[in-house]
DNA sequence: GTCTATACCTGGATAGAC
DNA sequence: GTCTATCCAGGTATAGAC
């Protein structure tokens, strides 16, 4: 998106990011050592923090890289749609697919180093360190807005709280959906002969199912 | 459940899988050291060693004690429903109940300490620490067989594959559903004053609409 | 059986040569 | 701009005193 007419920088800073993205996907964040990080990359142990100050301003460039161009892309797919529109509503699977649906298919990109970041940032959502998660609430923030408006006008009938609860549940089904499919098989081995394609059509049905499933206030079913 | 007739060993090692269980949750494993683990119990710093021979044995014991009472709950549970049924099919929705409302019935114990190791076990699900996953899915299969069995059984008309897919994303659901309650507030800051009890009817709602939702085949909404 | 003290290693970060 | 050498804080694990 923004190329800072830097070129001799551009091809370590890369190099380092792209290495990172990998072993924080494998390793987490504390398990990947910045020795892995620069040997991965093939650069020295100090470029890390030439380029980008200190390990946390790494994580957060990895994410912010990635990240700014998926919630554009959300937000463009959803300005799309209320062009459309016009006046009359959106239909509800329009929405999540624009949100879900775009995440999806850039975790389909498994050359373009999509599929690999789509799998951290699942299994970032879980983790706990304060610096990241503060950085990807703020990342997030205008994008979750804006689709939960649009789902809000979508679904006026359905309370915003019960909205809200829907969305974070279906948050949960993808993450664990993307970052699962390669880094934990913990249900059985038995994803191994998919086809990952096969996962998009199937979470959408899940979500959407999921979403618009009735209330249920009455007691649990025992 | 097995009480090994000590009893002098038996306070300093459960302080020890108390302050590690909420330390794990807040840090993840890497983010947690010994000396956190044991200052926070209030025990030496060789104790760890002492009592379970090293940091990964002690992660293993602090699943361990829980996951096994709690997949034994849901085992009985099952246990139940299949005696009642006798021939007839048993309603999906008591066997999604069985499974996740067991655990979301756990997760709300905050006093006994169910709703940190449920938050802790949520976490881990995307956690790429092989030692844990690796136990984590020896400790799961049984339980996870029998379940999938009993949906292949009530649902005979579903591709047992089908199936698959969805308990898969009724996981993530709930896992994230159950960590993100209190570590994570990616979405908004909106559910601080929600009461955690009404998480469990919500949810199991969501997961049963997903688990009925209609396959669509077809191509994709857009 | 439990704790003190410590060994030994790897972590992130930096100073200064090139 | 890049690399070498190094600092020192903090990691796990253990040997030996109590």
């Amino acid at each position: 998106m923004n190329e800072p007419a830097g070129k001799t920088t551009g091809d370590t800073r890369s190099r380092i990011l792209d290495a990172a993205e990998v072993l924080f996907m494998d390793h987490g964040f504390d398990g990947t050592s910045m020795r892995m990080i620069t040997s991965r990359a093939a650069v020295n142990l100090a470029a890390v923090n030439y380029h980008f100050g200190s390990k946390e301003l790494l994580i957060q460039e990895v994410f912010r890289r990635r990240l700014t161009d998926l919630n554009k892309a959300r937000l463009a797919a959803l300005d799309v749609l209320e062009a459309e529109a016009g006046e009359v509503p959106i239909k509800p699977s329009r929405i999540v697919d624009a949100f879900f649906g775009t995440a999806l298919r850039m975790a389909a990109d498994v050359e373009g180093g999509g599929h690999t970041f789509m799998c951290l940032l699942g299994r970032t959502y879980t983790e706990p360190n304060e610096f990241v998660r503060q950085f990807l609430a703020e990342e997030y923030a205008e994008c979750v807005e804006r689709f939960l408006a649009a789902l809000y006008r979508a679904l006026p009938e359905v309370e915003r709280k019960e909205i809200l609860w829907r969305f974070h549940f279906m948050m949960g089904a993808m993450s664990y959906a993307i970052a699962g499919t390669d880094a934990l098989q913990l249900v059985t081995g038995k994803f191994d002969d998919e086809d990952p394609s096969q996962l998009a059509p199937r979470l959408m049905s899940f979500l959407l199912g999921g979403l618009r499933s009735p209330l249920a206030e009455a007691g649990p079913p025992k």
